[in-house]
DNA sequence: TTCGAAGTGGGGAATTGTGGGGTAACAATT
DNA sequence: AATTGTTACCCCACAATTCCCCACTTCGAA
């Protein structure tokens, strides 16, 4: 299995196309022919995209298809799937980002992407410093999450 | 089987015409000659229309059919048996919304199709992007849903 | 310095979404 | 039964987007 880490700084060009980088085209290609889905992440409020290649949407899918349809779990399935669209490279190695995702995203000019084990993060790169800046996360709260690993 | 997935803006025209996005066409085409059934979802209060494939459907009509005739069962059976119309499309890869169905859902010129895996969605497009503000789910709903599925 | 790989830009053809006219089918009314 | 009006379906046409190809440039490594 693929492991994405790793942040890329790139731009979108007018046309809504983003390079993905180069060091995870061979292996997207091996492990699925590049054929990935591109969607939002769960929480309303966050403003990125993220990008499975499919097998792993696939696993994600089925996990919603199990879901109820009732209050929170219909929100969730119904945004995740609903927005979730197919992907393929060009012959250059880029996405064409689908508009109404770009500016869900928010995406202009500048674009960064962060590898996130089993799929890739879409940001805009202004979004994205200003999600890691410090002030972003309490001390406290830090501290408590990082009482439950060994880094 | 095919599956629905990702939202498509589109434009309702004056004759009730409605495009379904090419991407859907030639595997309908392929599973059932493109013959399709659309009704309205199981609660009442929600306002959009549900697009099943005739396989999918007939899936569907089996378990309504399989339900007792009373109470709340046979209120869902005569709602959603009750709406449902057969749909082709043209030509041009258009389907004709039934007008009763159209105002049952509100539709006016901007619409919204989702995928939602089996069956697609129909909005109005100002319905649908009130359905998904985030406002519409309590943060802390949403954090236990997401317990349960690993994205 | 040269080479190759990676990221970026753009031209042009094909596809897609949209609008509208014309005609056939159908229903309702006289 | 004849007439009118509406609806549905065919065709064509236009505009925007997407897709495919080629080319430039930058950067790091040999």
């Amino acid at each position: 299995m693929i492991s994405f880490s790793g942040t890329d700084l790139l731009t979108m060009d007018t046309k809504g196309r983003v390079a993905v980088p180069a060091r995870y085209r061979q292996p997207l290609s091996e492990l699925c022919g590049a054929r990935l889905k591109i969607t939002v992440p769960a929480k309303p409020t966050d403003r990125l995209l993220v990008l499975y290649p499919l097998p792993e949407w696939e696993h994600v899918q089925a996990q919603l298809k199990a879901l109820p349809s009732t209050g929170p779990y219909e929100f969730l399935k119904r945004r995740i799937v609903g927005h979730a669209k197919d992907i393929e490279l060009d012959k250059q190695g880029r996405m064409l980002v689908p508009p109404e995702l770009r500016d869900a995203a928010q995406l202009d000019q500048r674009i960064a992407i962060v590898g996130q084990i089993n799929k890739l993060e879409i940001w805009s790169e202004p979004l994205y410093r200003a999600a890691m800046a410090p002030e972003q996360v309490s001390a406290e709260d830090l501290e408590a999450a990082l009482a439950e690993v060994s880094l």
